[in-house]
DNA sequence: GCAATGACCGCACGGTCGTTCGGTTAGTAC
DNA sequence: GTACTAACCGAACGACCGTGCGGTCATTGC
Protein backbone atom coordinates (compact mmCIF):
# COMPACT_ATOMS: atom_id res chain seq x y z
CA UNK A 1 0.00 0.00 0.00
CA UNK A 2 2.87 2.09 -0.22
CA UNK A 3 3.79 4.29 -3.13
CA UNK A 4 4.77 1.76 -5.45
CA UNK A 5 5.57 3.90 -8.65
CA UNK A 6 6.02 1.70 -11.55
CA UNK A 7 4.93 -2.33 -10.97
CA UNK A 8 5.27 -3.85 -14.30
CA UNK A 9 2.78 -6.93 -12.85
CA UNK A 10 -0.14 -4.29 -12.06
CA UNK A 11 0.58 -2.52 -15.26
CA UNK A 12 0.15 -5.65 -17.26
CA UNK A 13 -2.76 -6.80 -15.37
CA UNK A 14 -4.14 -3.15 -16.01
CA UNK A 15 -3.75 -4.16 -19.63
CA UNK A 16 -5.18 -7.67 -20.39
CA UNK A 17 -8.23 -6.11 -18.24
CA UNK A 18 -8.42 -3.60 -21.15
CA UNK A 19 -7.79 -6.14 -23.90
CA UNK A 20 -10.70 -8.39 -21.98
CA UNK A 21 -13.07 -5.35 -21.73
CA UNK A 22 -12.41 -4.17 -25.49
CA UNK A 23 -14.22 -7.84 -26.39
CA UNK A 24 -16.55 -7.84 -23.91
CA UNK A 25 -18.25 -4.68 -24.59
CA UNK A 26 -18.26 -5.27 -27.95
CA UNK A 27 -19.87 -8.94 -27.36
CA UNK A 28 -22.08 -7.21 -25.32
CA UNK A 29 -23.29 -4.61 -27.66
CA UNK A 30 -24.39 -7.55 -29.56
CA UNK A 31 -26.23 -10.50 -27.51
CA UNK A 32 -25.98 -8.55 -24.45
CA UNK A 33 -24.05 -8.86 -20.87
CA UNK A 34 -25.65 -12.26 -20.57
CA UNK A 35 -23.87 -13.26 -23.86
CA UNK A 36 -20.67 -12.92 -21.89
CA UNK A 37 -19.07 -15.59 -20.46
CA UNK A 38 -15.40 -16.73 -19.16
CA UNK A 39 -14.34 -19.69 -21.13
CA UNK A 40 -15.59 -17.95 -24.18
CA UNK A 41 -13.56 -15.05 -23.18
CA UNK A 42 -10.87 -17.33 -22.46
CA UNK A 43 -10.82 -19.00 -26.09
CA UNK A 44 -10.96 -15.89 -28.19
CA UNK A 45 -8.09 -14.33 -26.20
CA UNK A 46 -6.23 -17.44 -26.09
CA UNK A 47 -6.08 -16.95 -21.79
CA UNK A 48 -6.87 -19.33 -19.15
CA UNK A 49 -10.76 -19.58 -17.95
CA UNK A 50 -9.53 -18.91 -14.67
CA UNK A 51 -7.32 -16.10 -15.33
CA UNK A 52 -9.97 -14.59 -16.96
CA UNK A 53 -12.25 -15.09 -13.82
CA UNK A 54 -9.29 -14.07 -11.50
CA UNK A 55 -8.66 -10.59 -12.86
CA UNK A 56 -11.86 -9.83 -12.48
CA UNK A 57 -13.59 -12.06 -9.12
CA UNK A 58 -16.43 -12.96 -10.46
CA UNK A 59 -18.71 -12.16 -13.35
CA UNK A 60 -21.04 -9.90 -11.97
CA UNK A 61 -17.67 -7.54 -11.39
CA UNK A 62 -17.11 -8.45 -14.96
CA UNK A 63 -19.82 -7.35 -16.00
CA UNK A 64 -19.90 -4.27 -14.16
CA UNK A 65 -16.40 -3.81 -15.55
CA UNK A 66 -17.82 -3.65 -19.23
CA UNK A 67 -20.32 -1.25 -17.98
CA UNK A 68 -18.25 1.26 -17.18
CA UNK A 69 -15.50 0.83 -19.71
CA UNK A 70 -18.82 1.12 -22.10
CA UNK A 71 -19.84 4.50 -20.42
CA UNK A 72 -16.03 6.01 -20.95
CA UNK A 73 -16.21 4.98 -24.93
CA UNK A 74 -19.98 7.14 -24.61
CA UNK A 75 -18.75 9.51 -23.15
CA UNK A 76 -15.87 9.71 -25.82
CA UNK A 77 -17.99 9.12 -28.72
CA UNK A 78 -21.00 11.76 -27.79
CA UNK A 79 -20.38 14.30 -24.48
CA UNK A 80 -16.49 15.12 -25.41
CA UNK A 81 -17.09 16.43 -28.88
CA UNK A 82 -19.48 19.27 -27.41
CA UNK A 83 -17.50 19.98 -24.39
CA UNK A 84 -15.64 22.66 -25.73
CA UNK A 85 -18.71 24.67 -27.02
CA UNK A 86 -20.66 27.82 -25.95
CA UNK A 87 -24.17 26.90 -24.15
CA UNK A 88 -26.80 27.08 -26.73
CA UNK A 89 -29.15 25.78 -28.94
CA UNK A 90 -26.23 24.75 -31.32
CA UNK A 91 -24.73 22.94 -28.26
CA UNK A 92 -27.70 20.69 -27.86
CA UNK A 93 -28.29 20.11 -31.64
CA UNK A 94 -24.48 18.89 -31.92
CA UNK A 95 -24.87 16.54 -29.13
CA UNK A 96 -27.74 15.31 -30.74
CA UNK A 97 -25.39 14.82 -34.40
CA UNK A 98 -22.85 13.38 -32.14
CA UNK A 99 -24.83 10.36 -31.07
CA UNK A 100 -26.17 9.36 -34.10
CA UNK A 101 -22.95 9.16 -35.47
CA UNK A 102 -22.40 7.27 -32.83
CA UNK A 103 -24.52 5.00 -33.35
CA UNK A 104 -24.93 5.06 -37.11
CA UNK A 105 -20.94 4.49 -37.32
CA UNK A 106 -21.41 1.41 -34.82
CA UNK A 107 -18.63 2.25 -32.27
CA UNK A 108 -20.37 -0.60 -30.80
CA UNK A 109 -21.22 -3.66 -33.23
CA UNK A 110 -24.62 -4.07 -32.13
CA UNK A 111 -25.48 -0.25 -31.96
CA UNK A 112 -25.58 1.65 -28.52
CA UNK A 113 -24.40 -0.42 -26.27
CA UNK A 114 -26.50 0.92 -23.31
CA UNK A 115 -29.84 0.30 -25.35
CA UNK A 116 -28.99 -3.17 -25.40
CA UNK A 117 -27.94 -3.82 -22.13
CA UNK A 118 -30.88 -1.42 -20.46
CA UNK A 119 -33.54 -3.33 -22.58
CA UNK A 120 -32.08 -6.96 -20.92
CA UNK A 121 -31.63 -5.74 -17.58
CA UNK A 122 -34.32 -2.75 -17.08
CA UNK A 123 -36.68 -5.53 -15.29
CA UNK A 124 -34.29 -6.97 -13.25
CA UNK A 125 -32.83 -6.15 -9.68
CA UNK A 126 -28.96 -6.21 -8.42
CA UNK A 127 -26.29 -4.15 -9.13
CA UNK A 128 -25.94 -4.49 -12.77
CA UNK A 129 -29.36 -2.72 -13.24
CA UNK A 130 -28.34 -0.41 -11.10
CA UNK A 131 -25.41 0.67 -13.00
CA UNK A 132 -26.98 0.95 -16.26
CA UNK A 133 -30.00 2.60 -14.57
CA UNK A 134 -27.26 5.18 -13.22
CA UNK A 135 -25.64 5.31 -16.56
CA UNK A 136 -28.62 6.48 -18.48
CA UNK A 137 -29.43 8.88 -15.66
CA UNK A 138 -26.68 10.82 -16.33
CA UNK A 139 -26.95 10.84 -19.60
CA UNK A 140 -30.66 11.98 -19.70
CA UNK A 141 -29.28 14.63 -16.79
CA UNK A 142 -26.29 16.13 -19.24
CA UNK A 143 -29.15 16.59 -21.68
CA UNK A 144 -31.40 18.17 -20.08
CA UNK A 145 -28.40 19.84 -18.39
CA UNK A 146 -27.78 21.22 -21.82
CA UNK A 147 -31.20 21.98 -22.75
CA UNK A 148 -31.69 24.41 -19.66
CA UNK A 149 -28.59 26.28 -20.38
CA UNK A 150 -29.99 26.98 -23.87
CA UNK A 151 -33.13 28.31 -22.37
CA UNK A 152 -31.48 30.45 -19.94
CA UNK A 153 -29.17 31.60 -22.44
CA UNK A 154 -32.81 33.12 -23.89
CA UNK A 155 -31.77 30.64 -27.43
CA UNK A 156 -34.90 28.20 -26.19
CA UNK A 157 -38.82 30.02 -25.24
CA UNK A 158 -38.69 30.56 -21.63
CA UNK A 159 -41.36 28.53 -21.23
CA UNK A 160 -39.48 25.85 -22.45
CA UNK A 161 -40.24 22.32 -20.42
CA UNK A 162 -36.59 20.99 -20.61
CA UNK A 163 -37.11 17.43 -19.68
CA UNK A 164 -39.68 17.21 -21.54
CA UNK A 165 -37.86 18.17 -24.51
CA UNK A 166 -35.26 15.90 -23.31
CA UNK A 167 -37.98 12.98 -22.69
CA UNK A 168 -38.78 13.67 -26.37
CA UNK A 169 -34.96 13.69 -27.97
CA UNK A 170 -33.92 10.77 -26.03
CA UNK A 171 -36.90 8.83 -27.32
CA UNK A 172 -36.25 9.76 -30.86
CA UNK A 173 -32.27 8.88 -30.82
CA UNK A 174 -32.89 5.66 -29.21
CA UNK A 175 -35.78 5.11 -31.45
CA UNK A 176 -33.69 5.12 -34.90
CA UNK A 177 -30.71 3.53 -33.17
CA UNK A 178 -33.23 0.46 -32.21
CA UNK A 179 -34.96 0.35 -35.98
CA UNK A 180 -31.99 0.85 -37.47
CA UNK A 181 -30.25 -2.22 -35.84
CA UNK A 182 -33.03 -4.17 -36.08
CA UNK A 183 -33.45 -3.99 -39.44
CA UNK A 184 -30.42 -2.85 -40.87
CA UNK A 185 -32.13 0.25 -42.32
CA UNK A 186 -30.17 3.60 -41.87
CA UNK A 187 -33.27 5.88 -43.28
CA UNK A 188 -34.27 6.59 -39.70
CA UNK A 189 -31.50 8.32 -38.72
CA UNK A 190 -32.38 10.80 -40.85
CA UNK A 191 -35.68 10.95 -39.54
CA UNK A 192 -34.55 11.58 -35.62
CA UNK A 193 -32.48 14.38 -37.16
CA UNK A 194 -35.12 15.79 -38.92
CA UNK A 195 -38.14 15.38 -36.03
CA UNK A 196 -35.29 17.20 -33.26
CA UNK A 197 -34.57 19.56 -35.85
CA UNK A 198 -38.14 20.41 -36.41
CA UNK A 199 -39.11 20.30 -32.77
CA UNK A 200 -35.70 22.26 -31.73
CA UNK A 201 -36.81 25.20 -33.57
CA UNK A 202 -40.54 24.90 -32.52
CA UNK A 203 -38.97 25.67 -28.93
CA UNK A 204 -36.29 28.27 -30.48
CA UNK A 205 -36.68 31.74 -30.40
CA UNK A 206 -34.32 31.96 -33.31
CA UNK A 207 -35.80 29.25 -35.68
CA UNK A 208 -33.63 30.74 -38.40
CA UNK A 209 -30.55 29.89 -36.31
CA UNK A 210 -31.12 26.31 -36.87
CA UNK A 211 -30.18 25.59 -40.59
CA UNK A 212 -30.96 22.60 -42.37
CA UNK A 213 -27.52 19.91 -42.73
CA UNK A 214 -26.25 17.24 -40.85
CA UNK A 215 -23.84 18.99 -38.16
CA UNK A 216 -24.01 22.15 -36.36
CA UNK A 217 -21.16 23.88 -37.04
CA UNK A 218 -18.30 23.79 -34.44
CA UNK A 219 -17.60 26.95 -31.97
CA UNK A 220 -15.41 29.70 -34.30
CA UNK B 1 -55.78 -36.59 -41.06
CA UNK B 2 -59.59 -37.12 -41.43
CA UNK B 3 -62.71 -34.83 -39.74
CA UNK B 4 -61.35 -35.46 -36.10
CA UNK B 5 -63.97 -33.76 -34.38
CA UNK B 6 -63.14 -34.68 -30.45
CA UNK B 7 -59.49 -35.44 -30.18
CA UNK B 8 -59.02 -35.46 -26.21
CA UNK B 9 -55.17 -36.14 -26.44
CA UNK B 10 -54.97 -33.18 -28.71
CA UNK B 11 -56.93 -30.83 -26.99
CA UNK B 12 -55.29 -31.70 -23.77
CA UNK B 13 -51.64 -30.88 -25.72
CA UNK B 14 -53.11 -27.77 -26.42
CA UNK B 15 -54.21 -26.49 -23.68
CA UNK B 16 -50.38 -27.76 -22.01
CA UNK B 17 -49.03 -25.57 -24.51
CA UNK B 18 -51.17 -22.45 -24.21
CA UNK B 19 -50.12 -22.74 -20.31
CA UNK B 20 -46.86 -23.10 -21.36
CA UNK B 21 -46.71 -19.92 -23.33
CA UNK B 22 -48.68 -17.84 -20.57
CA UNK B 23 -45.51 -19.03 -18.90
CA UNK B 24 -42.71 -18.23 -21.20
CA UNK B 25 -44.06 -14.69 -22.32
CA UNK B 26 -43.94 -13.49 -18.74
CA UNK B 27 -40.69 -14.33 -18.31
CA UNK B 28 -39.38 -13.21 -21.70
CA UNK B 29 -40.71 -9.77 -21.31
CA UNK B 30 -38.11 -9.84 -18.17
CA UNK B 31 -35.49 -12.04 -18.66
CA UNK B 32 -35.49 -11.92 -22.77
CA UNK B 33 -36.08 -15.39 -24.59
CA UNK B 34 -32.72 -15.99 -23.99
CA UNK B 35 -34.02 -16.74 -19.80
CA UNK B 36 -36.22 -19.18 -21.05
CA UNK B 37 -35.19 -23.00 -20.15
CA UNK B 38 -37.06 -26.05 -20.39
CA UNK B 39 -35.86 -27.62 -17.13
CA UNK B 40 -37.00 -24.12 -15.33
CA UNK B 41 -40.69 -24.48 -17.00
CA UNK B 42 -40.81 -27.29 -15.82
CA UNK B 43 -40.11 -27.23 -12.45
CA UNK B 44 -42.01 -24.44 -12.00
CA UNK B 45 -45.28 -25.74 -14.04
CA UNK B 46 -44.51 -29.31 -12.51
CA UNK B 47 -44.38 -30.66 -16.02
CA UNK B 48 -41.46 -33.14 -16.91
CA UNK B 49 -38.49 -31.65 -19.09
CA UNK B 50 -39.07 -33.95 -22.00
CA UNK B 51 -42.69 -33.34 -22.11
CA UNK B 52 -42.06 -29.20 -22.27
CA UNK B 53 -39.64 -30.03 -25.01
CA UNK B 54 -41.86 -32.53 -26.50
CA UNK B 55 -44.37 -30.30 -27.19
CA UNK B 56 -42.59 -27.76 -28.99
CA UNK B 57 -40.01 -29.76 -30.84
CA UNK B 58 -37.05 -27.64 -30.18
CA UNK B 59 -35.87 -24.82 -27.81
CA UNK B 60 -36.39 -22.18 -30.89
CA UNK B 61 -39.72 -23.48 -31.96
CA UNK B 62 -40.41 -22.44 -28.54
CA UNK B 63 -38.87 -19.08 -28.91
CA UNK B 64 -41.18 -18.66 -31.78
CA UNK B 65 -44.63 -20.17 -30.29
CA UNK B 66 -43.79 -17.42 -27.10
CA UNK B 67 -43.17 -14.84 -29.86
CA UNK B 68 -46.52 -16.01 -31.72
CA UNK B 69 -48.31 -15.47 -27.94
CA UNK B 70 -46.92 -12.72 -27.16
CA UNK B 71 -48.03 -11.36 -30.49
CA UNK B 72 -51.30 -12.32 -30.27
CA UNK B 73 -51.49 -10.56 -26.54
CA UNK B 74 -50.42 -7.42 -28.14
CA UNK B 75 -53.12 -7.58 -31.21
CA UNK B 76 -55.65 -7.75 -27.91
CA UNK B 77 -54.60 -4.87 -25.95
CA UNK B 78 -53.68 -2.89 -28.72
CA UNK B 79 -54.67 -3.38 -32.20
CA UNK B 80 -58.27 -4.31 -31.64
CA UNK B 81 -59.48 -1.65 -29.33
CA UNK B 82 -59.54 0.48 -32.47
CA UNK B 83 -60.73 -1.71 -35.09
CA UNK B 84 -64.91 -0.81 -34.72
CA UNK B 85 -63.69 3.22 -35.06
CA UNK B 86 -63.57 5.41 -38.55
CA UNK B 87 -60.15 6.21 -39.95
CA UNK B 88 -58.99 9.54 -39.04
CA UNK B 89 -56.83 11.15 -36.36
CA UNK B 90 -59.05 10.10 -33.28
CA UNK B 91 -58.14 6.46 -34.33
CA UNK B 92 -54.47 7.53 -34.43
CA UNK B 93 -54.55 9.20 -31.04
CA UNK B 94 -56.72 6.03 -29.56
CA UNK B 95 -54.24 3.76 -31.11
CA UNK B 96 -51.25 5.35 -29.39
CA UNK B 97 -53.37 5.84 -25.65
CA UNK B 98 -54.33 1.94 -26.10
CA UNK B 99 -50.09 1.42 -26.85
CA UNK B 100 -49.31 3.03 -23.62
CA UNK B 101 -52.08 2.06 -21.46
CA UNK B 102 -50.82 -1.63 -22.60
CA UNK B 103 -47.49 -0.30 -21.59
CA UNK B 104 -47.96 1.24 -18.05
CA UNK B 105 -50.90 -1.69 -17.33
CA UNK B 106 -48.36 -4.44 -17.54
CA UNK B 107 -49.84 -6.70 -19.79
CA UNK B 108 -46.30 -8.24 -19.53
CA UNK B 109 -44.94 -7.62 -16.06
CA UNK B 110 -41.65 -6.92 -18.16
CA UNK B 111 -43.33 -3.63 -19.99
CA UNK B 112 -43.67 -4.20 -23.91
CA UNK B 113 -42.79 -7.74 -25.08
CA UNK B 114 -41.28 -7.05 -28.45
CA UNK B 115 -39.31 -4.20 -26.77
CA UNK B 116 -37.65 -6.34 -24.49
CA UNK B 117 -36.93 -9.46 -27.54
CA UNK B 118 -36.37 -6.57 -30.08
CA UNK B 119 -33.14 -5.53 -28.53
CA UNK B 120 -32.35 -9.09 -27.34
CA UNK B 121 -32.36 -10.27 -30.82
CA UNK B 122 -32.01 -7.04 -32.88
CA UNK B 123 -28.01 -7.29 -33.67
CA UNK B 124 -28.22 -11.07 -34.36
CA UNK B 125 -29.36 -13.63 -37.02
CA UNK B 126 -31.98 -16.57 -37.01
CA UNK B 127 -35.31 -17.37 -37.07
CA UNK B 128 -36.00 -15.65 -33.92
CA UNK B 129 -34.70 -12.02 -35.09
CA UNK B 130 -36.93 -12.82 -38.48
CA UNK B 131 -40.12 -13.45 -36.67
CA UNK B 132 -39.56 -10.56 -34.32
CA UNK B 133 -38.68 -7.93 -36.88
CA UNK B 134 -41.70 -8.91 -38.57
CA UNK B 135 -43.89 -8.60 -36.30
CA UNK B 136 -42.30 -5.02 -35.59
CA UNK B 137 -42.29 -4.55 -39.53
CA UNK B 138 -46.27 -5.31 -38.88
CA UNK B 139 -46.87 -2.92 -36.47
CA UNK B 140 -45.15 -0.10 -37.77
CA UNK B 141 -47.01 -0.74 -40.80
CA UNK B 142 -50.15 -0.41 -39.20
CA UNK B 143 -49.53 3.01 -37.80
CA UNK B 144 -48.77 4.29 -40.75
CA UNK B 145 -51.67 2.93 -42.33
CA UNK B 146 -53.91 4.75 -39.88
CA UNK B 147 -52.10 7.76 -40.61
CA UNK B 148 -51.74 7.52 -43.63
CA UNK B 149 -55.91 7.06 -43.73
CA UNK B 150 -56.21 10.04 -41.45
CA UNK B 151 -54.06 11.98 -44.27
CA UNK B 152 -56.15 11.22 -46.52
CA UNK B 153 -59.55 11.41 -44.84
CA UNK B 154 -58.52 15.29 -44.61
CA UNK B 155 -57.81 15.64 -40.80
CA UNK B 156 -53.97 15.66 -41.13
CA UNK B 157 -52.31 18.27 -43.92
CA UNK B 158 -51.64 16.90 -47.28
CA UNK B 159 -47.92 17.12 -47.23
CA UNK B 160 -47.69 15.11 -44.48
CA UNK B 161 -44.66 12.36 -44.22
CA UNK B 162 -46.39 9.81 -42.48
CA UNK B 163 -43.83 7.30 -42.49
CA UNK B 164 -41.79 10.12 -40.63
CA UNK B 165 -44.29 10.95 -38.26
CA UNK B 166 -44.71 7.08 -37.77
CA UNK B 167 -41.21 7.10 -36.66
CA UNK B 168 -41.89 9.92 -34.49
CA UNK B 169 -44.73 8.57 -32.98
CA UNK B 170 -43.25 4.43 -32.23
CA UNK B 171 -40.29 6.43 -31.27
CA UNK B 172 -42.03 8.34 -28.09
CA UNK B 173 -44.34 5.27 -27.18
CA UNK B 174 -41.06 2.77 -27.21
CA UNK B 175 -38.90 5.79 -25.38
CA UNK B 176 -42.17 6.05 -22.50
CA UNK B 177 -41.80 1.97 -21.87
CA UNK B 178 -37.70 1.77 -22.37
CA UNK B 179 -38.01 4.86 -19.41
CA UNK B 180 -40.86 3.80 -16.90
CA UNK B 181 -39.59 0.37 -16.99
CA UNK B 182 -36.03 0.52 -16.26
CA UNK B 183 -36.38 3.63 -13.18
CA UNK B 184 -39.80 2.48 -11.99
CA UNK B 185 -41.26 5.53 -13.18
CA UNK B 186 -44.70 6.13 -14.74
CA UNK B 187 -44.28 9.94 -15.37
CA UNK B 188 -42.78 9.63 -18.72
CA UNK B 189 -46.23 7.96 -20.03
CA UNK B 190 -47.60 11.73 -19.64
CA UNK B 191 -45.13 13.07 -21.30
CA UNK B 192 -45.00 10.46 -24.51
CA UNK B 193 -48.87 11.50 -24.76
CA UNK B 194 -48.13 15.24 -24.35
CA UNK B 195 -45.35 14.97 -26.93
CA UNK B 196 -48.01 12.89 -29.26
CA UNK B 197 -50.78 15.12 -28.73
CA UNK B 198 -48.62 18.28 -29.99
CA UNK B 199 -47.47 16.36 -32.97
CA UNK B 200 -50.57 15.51 -34.00
CA UNK B 201 -51.71 18.46 -33.77
CA UNK B 202 -49.06 20.50 -35.53
CA UNK B 203 -49.91 17.98 -38.63
CA UNK B 204 -53.96 18.33 -38.46
CA UNK B 205 -56.11 20.43 -40.42
CA UNK B 206 -58.14 21.21 -37.39
CA UNK B 207 -56.08 21.23 -34.06
CA UNK B 208 -58.74 21.98 -32.06
CA UNK B 209 -60.53 18.16 -33.28
CA UNK B 210 -57.64 17.25 -30.50
CA UNK B 211 -58.89 18.23 -27.18
CA UNK B 212 -56.10 17.38 -24.44
CA UNK B 213 -57.14 14.28 -21.92
CA UNK B 214 -55.69 10.77 -21.47
CA UNK B 215 -58.46 9.31 -24.23
CA UNK B 216 -60.11 9.94 -27.06
CA UNK B 217 -63.78 9.52 -27.55
CA UNK B 218 -64.47 5.84 -29.16
CA UNK B 219 -66.60 5.93 -31.76
CA UNK B 220 -70.45 7.60 -31.18
C1' DG C 1 -61.36 -56.98 -29.85
C1' DC C 2 -56.57 -54.75 -31.83
C1' DA C 3 -53.38 -51.20 -33.70
C1' DA C 4 -52.10 -46.53 -33.83
C1' DT C 5 -51.55 -42.06 -31.89
C1' DG C 6 -49.98 -38.51 -28.81
C1' DA C 7 -49.26 -36.54 -24.17
C1' DC C 8 -46.07 -37.16 -20.79
C1' DC C 9 -42.45 -39.30 -17.75
C1' DG C 10 -37.67 -41.06 -16.16
C1' DC C 11 -33.20 -41.35 -17.31
C1' DA C 12 -28.89 -40.61 -19.35
C1' DC C 13 -25.74 -38.29 -22.78
C1' DG C 14 -22.37 -34.68 -23.88
C1' DG C 15 -21.50 -30.04 -23.23
C1' DT C 16 -20.93 -25.40 -21.00
C1' DC C 17 -21.40 -22.68 -17.12
C1' DG C 18 -19.14 -20.05 -12.86
C1' DT C 19 -16.14 -21.04 -9.36
C1' DT C 20 -12.34 -23.12 -6.45
C1' DC C 21 -7.76 -24.77 -5.60
C1' DG C 22 -2.85 -25.60 -6.02
C1' DG C 23 1.06 -24.35 -8.46
C1' DT C 24 4.38 -21.68 -11.49
C1' DT C 25 6.51 -17.44 -12.81
C1' DA C 26 7.95 -12.85 -12.50
C1' DG C 27 8.20 -8.55 -10.40
C1' DT C 28 8.74 -5.68 -5.90
C1' DA C 29 10.27 -4.71 -0.95
C1' DC C 30 13.50 -5.27 2.60
C1' DG D 1 19.69 -13.18 -0.18
C1' DT D 2 14.40 -13.91 1.76
C1' DA D 3 9.46 -12.61 1.90
C1' DC D 4 5.77 -11.11 -0.42
C1' DT D 5 2.56 -10.09 -4.10
C1' DA D 6 0.02 -10.57 -8.34
C1' DA D 7 -0.64 -12.44 -12.99
C1' DC D 8 -1.72 -16.58 -14.99
C1' DC D 9 -2.31 -21.59 -15.79
C1' DG D 10 -4.37 -26.49 -15.54
C1' DA D 11 -7.43 -29.47 -13.51
C1' DA D 12 -11.38 -30.30 -11.22
C1' DC D 13 -16.06 -29.44 -8.92
C1' DG D 14 -21.17 -29.27 -9.04
C1' DA D 15 -24.91 -27.44 -11.42
C1' DC D 16 -27.59 -26.72 -15.33
C1' DC D 17 -28.26 -26.87 -20.25
C1' DG D 18 -30.76 -28.98 -24.68
C1' DT D 19 -31.64 -33.24 -26.61
C1' DG D 20 -32.61 -38.28 -27.47
C1' DC D 21 -34.47 -42.84 -26.13
C1' DG D 22 -37.59 -46.14 -24.15
C1' DG D 23 -41.67 -46.66 -21.87
C1' DT D 24 -46.53 -45.80 -19.68
C1' DC D 25 -51.15 -44.61 -20.32
C1' DA D 26 -55.36 -42.69 -22.10
C1' DT D 27 -57.80 -41.92 -26.31
C1' DT D 28 -58.86 -42.76 -31.04
C1' DG D 29 -60.12 -45.42 -35.43
C1' DC D 30 -61.09 -49.80 -37.29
Amino acid sequence: MTETSTDGRIARGNQTRQLILKHTVRIASVEGLGGLSLGRLAGELDLSKSGVFALFGSKEELQLATVRAAAKVYVEHVVRPVLDMPAGVARVRRLCDAWLTYSESRVFPGGCFFYSVSAEYDAREGKVHDAVAQARLDWVAFVNQNIEEARQAGELADDTDAPQLTFEIVSLLEGANAESVLHDDFSCYARAATAILNRLRAAATDPAALPPGPLAPPAP
